[in-house]
DNA sequence: CCTGATTTGTCACACAACTGTCATGGAACC
DNA sequence: GGTTCCATGACAGTTGTGTGACAAATCAGG
């Protein structure tokens, strides 16, 4: 999933966009401050980096020439200024893009897609998930373990996948439901069932599993 | 020099533009229709395309998505419309950027130059792709199976392209639909039936294929 | 231009794979 | 010991994919 890191001292505007950007699919998160922002972007790269001009100490143009020294990320900066020097200072100190607050979130994503699509000339190298022996990578559509493909179905995979973005954390079933079969509601022995075919494909003895793991009364987690 | 491609169907905006970028430093030409803007691009390619939505004929939508077939050049869009739809369909339809009439040039400008930063980074246009004993050549446009030339029809070569620029990741028919046939909508089942032709080619026993793999429910890739 | 050959896209059918439901039995908890 | 919660096997309905046939569109050559 796609990382999206928000540099915004507003909490109103910062909580606003990150609940717009989970809303379209994105991982997202936030901080107040440029310092914050790049000592987050260095132990926790985004794939993609939001930030507002005017911020309390160091400002937006400051953090992106910082930024720039050692990432290449894609950055959208979201000011409240419409203003040519804005533009062109900030598109100089290494700025990608810039959008005039308030933004419609379809725009943002949209301009998002295409830089990263852009970004992504030539090779990227595929990322993946890595749990213990398992490795999943959504690019290329594959579940390894020990180097081995394992053939699992769509709908495995996905459920794999979405526990995989969550490793060591119990999801319930219900989440599972949620955001693997975009069913608010619905019986839960549906997720069991897909669980079970999931062990039986990817545990060693899928009747005592190591990864797949049940947390009686609370969900499933995939554990390393 | 950096040249530019002007595509504005409203004669006056066209030579300001024109006239402006000289100013700029860029070497600067324009026509009037979406039909002359692909001709001319073809011709004699730009580093930058500028592009109206509104023009007479074929409209900027469908000259993004044209030219995008098979060129990688920066296209930005020039409009009056202000508007969310117009702007994400614009992006999701391949340009870079969107900006709304009447723009600074300066913004212009540095906007123009962030994205050629940002494009020439990796953009080195590979002359064939290797895949096992697979060889596609989109420079002589060939497809080599063990040495030998194996003769592909447009669209076959086309698909081949597209599979072997992301060797090893999933496309799904909608992403091959819209990079390969330019649709955005339409029947998948036709990506299909080219996938099976092309088997019949390039694969030792095309009912069990190696290289251009099926994963059910997500779409097919290539694999070395 | 005209004509025949090739390529392209649509359709329908068959088959295989997958999904969701249910029932049963077992394990964990109190 | 009773209750809740979970694992699993079977099964029928659904979905996804491969393929052959065919017509429209495009191309090549006279």
């Amino acid at each position: 999933m796609t990382a999206v890191l928000v540099i915004e001292d507003d909490d109103r505007i910062r909580l606003a966009l990150l609940l717009a950007l989970e809303e379209e699919g994105y991982r997202a998160y936030g901080v107040a401050t440029a310092e914050e922002g790049l000592q987050r972007q260095r132990a926790d790269p985004a794939d993609n980096v939001l930030v507002d001009l005017m911020l309390p100490g160091m400002d937006g143009f400051e953090y992106i020439r910082q930024l720039r020294r050692d990432d290449d990320v894609p950055i959208v900066v979201v000011s409240a200024r419409d203003d040519t020097h804005d533009i062109v200072a900030a598109l100089e100190a290494g700025a990608d893009d810039y959008v005039v607050k308030p933004v419609a979130i379809k725009e943002l994503s949209a301009r998002l897609r295409a830089l990263r699509r852009r970004g992504r000339a030539g090779t990227t190298p595929v990322s993946s998930h890595v749990v213990g022996e398992l490795e999943v990578s959504p690019e290329e559509g594959e579940v390894r373990r020990a180097g081995r493909i394992v053939p699992v179905t769509r709908t495995e995979f996905r459920l794999l996948c979405e526990l995989a973005e969550h490793v060591g954390r119990v999801l319930s079933r219900r989440q599972l439901l949620q955001r693997v079969w975009g069913y608010d509601t619905g019986d839960e022995r549906l997720v069991d069932v897909h669980v079970g075919r999931l062990r039986q494909k990817i545990e060693d003895d899928p009747a005592n599993p190591r990864h797949l793991v049940t947390l009686r009364g609370l969900g499933y987690k995939l554990q390393r």
